[in-house]
DNA sequence: TTAAGTGCAAAAGCTTTGCGGGTAG
DNA sequence: CTACCCGCAAAGCTTTTGCACTTAA
């Protein structure tokens, strides 16, 4: 994510503190940094073992606790996988993913004809739709050239 | 699932083993009829704590390998969620999930305008595309009763 | 017969929780 | 101050693995 953008997901992260009146503490800070710089849509592990968070001496459970409460705030969102583990996506505008169903790595990808998408109705089933993702499946480019060289 | 499909998707199992030399078990068709049977895209336990599955004493490591087995054999796929353990789906045909972000519920969602959806070229990316889903994200009935009592 | 599958139990990976001490506002 | 947060450690859930035994073809 560019500097700009980040700058300004941090400056509105202090803002929803001070709104709701909760602490806004380095560890949380450093872990919004964490996942507003991967684009790799990371679990907690993967969050906790960053050398920022690492430096910090941030422990597992603040980590764990913390990607919630970010959630909660509206401020990072939960990608959807096909894997065993949360996985964290630092943007929260609409946007699509290609899902590689070899190794699981979750890309981000934009189109405009797929943010067009025509949202159907659900109304009858009683759900409440808040946002979209459009998912394209399939093999990513890596773990093509691994299957070639087989 | 209905049982004429059910019936069809068993003997498909039947003829996949048969062409590939591999055994077909009791195990692997008591698993395989659980996920067709079940429309709650069930993670790994909850298969093994079919009573189907149970009164067959199937061990929980069997039932592990067995849902990747019958995901590599394209009878089973593995559908993308927001949680924290693999979920399995029944349906391996173009459709599409609503995805409760309170309680991770993924209920099936069939609607021809999304089918017809046009896939963006990715080649660019190097990332080929099998399949595609629209994951409608939001709230789900009983969720949404859930908050309003409180 | 035999390649593959299964059960068991241990280990590894992921996540939550209770509690005593610390800190932002 | 004080409500909230943090670190630690233990426990709980999910998944994988090695090995000896069993079974479908």
């Amino acid at each position: 994510m560019d500097d700009r953008t980040k700058t300004r997901r941090l400056e509105e992260f202090r803002q929803l503190c001070r709104a709701r009146g909760i602490p806004m503490t380095s560890q949380r800070r450093a872990v919004l940094e964490v996942v507003l710089d991967l684009d790799c849509h990371p679990n907690a592990e993967q969050v906790y073992a960053s050398p920022k968070v690492r430096r910090a001496r941030i422990s597992r459970a603040t980590v764990y606790r913390t990607l919630e409460s970010l959630v909660r705030l509206g401020l990072v969102s939960k990608a959807c996988h096909p894997g065993s583990a949360v996985r964290y996506d630092g943007r929260t505008d609409l946007h699509h993913h290609l899902i590689c169903l070899r190794c699981e790595a979750v890309l981000d990808f934009d189109d405009e004809r797929l943010d067009a998408l025509p949202i159907p109705d659900t109304s009858a089933l009683g759900f409440e739709v808040s946002d979209f993702r459009v998912q394209l499946r399939g093999v990513c480019r890596r773990c093509r050239e691994l299957e070639e060289r087989r």
